[in-house]
DNA sequence: CGGTAAATTGACCTGGGTCAATAAATGTGG
DNA sequence: CCACATTTATTGACCCAGGTCAATTTACCG
């Protein structure tokens, strides 16, 4: 199962974000230290559960150490925008870096587990670890991309592809989480939170999931997708994969 | 006149960064030393010229000393999705600390100035300046929370309502830049510019500004325009200011 | 003063929303 | 393992916000 949790929090020993990290540079002992102190405490959540809650006052970063978190942004009529899905190895509440209250609620998508810790240990991380602080700095630029990917895909493209555009994202990022992830996986999204995700109703997204699925480039049984045709489906929907080739070369050496 | 060049590149000798990060916390002379180092090199550009081009493999980051930039997408169909304007004083280029391709075209609303610089002067700042570093990787959630804001905006409100949110946030980053702006500005976008920012056509985004204007929020003459209540405008389009209270007690001390 | 970009406006069309009903899946307590 | 309750998925009928197309008008520019 591609969502399970690992095992209640005792048996989560070594650091998920220092192997992540370690997939693009050679960590020194210290930052490997350094990166192990972030996921030092675990918090379990249930499907559907809030960590944190738009407006609230204090607030903690986190790594998502298994499952899906989701944040996202309530409007004034209830409806909801889905901003970001949150996989394990990633760090999430870096808002919180700058402003004072929460700034979008972040929720549970599946049994998940996290590591949150105060932003206290990010400036130990910034001052004595600039090569870290460097990988951060980048890393959040990713973020950043698939945000401006979304927001092209929203602002100017039809609802299949945007469709087709969030389930070719899911997969790369659940790929990047765990290997063993191929063409087929466990869809955990209902399609309330794709609509929620891509700006549209449950009712078209169905609609358009069904399309595309008489156009031979998904198929679905009971919580399974598969990608039929990955190519056509980035296709329709012009996806771009940000998740690999990067290039760190200016990172400066480690401290 | 808001967007004016201010002056040939030679008289520019100040660091405009460092005055704007002087507002938040004290800085060294190191800090500004460094943060003067940044700006060193200029270059100006008329209304349109592009400097950074979509895939181009060499990239630079840069600081826009005058003027207004803004980055977008163009999607294979030809439309286009502006993805951020970048006002005096902010940073740009980021992506290209994690791609070694440019991500988004960037190129000039207004006749404007910047400064370019390399990779390996982030490299430097952040291996010998961590409070800056911290602060650089606190302001680009600024950023983040700005897109998310308009993804929020793209995805579940009205044509009205998007573009009465452009106009607050147009206003209180100019103002950030320029303290003297107030609820009257030269607004320097066409509407078709500010159709591609919204997710809209430019014909839509005529029809909405004038049914703004007949609902007496705002004011139209020649280039300029009049936000006469803001307060309206805000609560139409549940817009959130997200360019001051900021909390940056994390940072660690200066080196 | 001609020439081009930008703004306006009207007529008409459509992608995606709304509403409502039903079916299928999932969960829960016992 | 069963009966019921709650989500979630599906489907049809109909509607509307915003798009498209095309024609003017206005502003700007050398």
């Amino acid at each position: 199962m591609i969502f399970s949790d690992r095992g209640d929090t005792s048996d989560v020993t070594d650091s998920l974000i220092a192997e992540r990290i370690g997939d693009v540079i050679d960590l020194t002992p210290g930052e490997r230290a350094m990166l192990a102190r972030l996921e030092q405490r675990t918090r379990a959540f249930r499907r559907g559960s809030v960590f944190l809650r738009e407006k609230e006052r204090h607030a903690e970063l986190f790594i998502v150490k298994s499952g899906m978190m989701m944040s996202y942004v309530l409007l004034p009529d209830g409806s909801r925008q889905i901003l970001r899905f949150i996989f394990p190895g990633e760090i999430g509440g870096l808002p919180s870096l700058l402003y004072a209250r929460v700034a979008e609620t972040v929720a549970a998508v599946t049994e998940a587990v996290i590591a949150p810790f105060e932003r206290s240990l990010m400036s130990e991380l910034v001052a004595g670890y600039p090569r870290l602080a460097g990988y951060f700095l980048a890393m959040s630029q990713m973020e950043r991309l698939a945000l401006t990917d979304r927001l092209a895909a929203l602002g100017r493209t039809s609802a299949k592809a945007r469709i087709a555009a969030l389930l070719l994202e899911l997969r790369d990022r659940m790929r990047v989480a765990d290997k063993t992830v191929g063409d087929q996986f466990a869809l955990t999204l209902t399609q309330e939170e794709i609509g929620d995700a891509t700006g549209l109703t449950a009712v078209h997204v169905n609609r358009m999931l069904r399309q595309l699925e008489e156009d031979g480039l998904i198929a679905r049984r009971s919580g399974h997708l598969a990608l039929l045709d990955a190519a056509g489906l980035a296709s329709v929907s012009n996806y771009t994969a940000r998740f690999n080739d990067f290039d760190l070369a200016w990172l400066p050496v480690a401290r």
